[in-house]
DNA sequence: TAAATAAGTTTATAATATAAACCAAATATT
DNA sequence: AATATTTGGTTTATATTATAAACTTATTTA
């Protein structure tokens, strides 16, 4: 039974591998919580791809939202989880295997 | 004139924020010089796979790639260009923007 | 009351990442 | 010697992504 190789790189989180998911998280991860419209703007993204993103990081449980008001307007309210938390620590972690 | 807001996150090099083709750069920095076969091995990537990337990467101008034999069989070869070497620098500097 | 703005969502498209299939030459097997 | 296997790749096909454009619905503003 020989050792085998130890992967020299670790895998990305293609969930978290993408600039926009990534800079939301970033976000999240400091703020706790965050409206869309702030998001939009710290991101400076479009609000398409950051309503696609936000339903994909959901979907996933990295990250929680909450449809609202805010007076007469809707407000749409996100947190991280800790699944995302934790997510988003490991995805630091393994990139520095590439470091 | 007002002053306009600085972009939170810095853009990500599309390039190089793919997970073989970091992983490509990586051992190149710090390598100087690795071939196709070694770089499979490393990276543990499929040789389709590998192949594409690397002509991604050389057309760019981030690697230079010399085909060659060693003895009789195929040898590929390959280095990181100074343009590489920045443009690696530069990912992991933008990078630290989302940390 | 019409036009513009706000806050999103849905849909279309182009680019990506990736592996499967393929190829040519060298080596090993019978 | 002929055939099969391995080596070192390339090309092609496919499924997924990232992204913006187009759309929707409600609310202000002129």
């Amino acid at each position: 039974m020989l050792l085998e190789e130890v992967a020299m790189f670790k895998e990305l989180d293609p969930l978290l591998h993408s600039q926009l998911r990534l800079a939301v998280i970033s976000l999240l991860a400091s703020l706790e919580e965050a409206d869309f419209v702030y998001l939009r703007e710290k991101t400076s993204s479009t609000a398409g791809n950051l309503s696609v993103q936000l339903e994909k990081l959901s979907e996933a449980g990295y990250i929680e939202v909450e449809k609202g008001y805010s007076g007469k307007r809707p407000r749409t309210t996100c947190r991280i989880t800790e699944t995302g938390r934790k997510a988003f620590e490991d995805y630091v972690e393994a990139l520095k295997s590439y470091f």
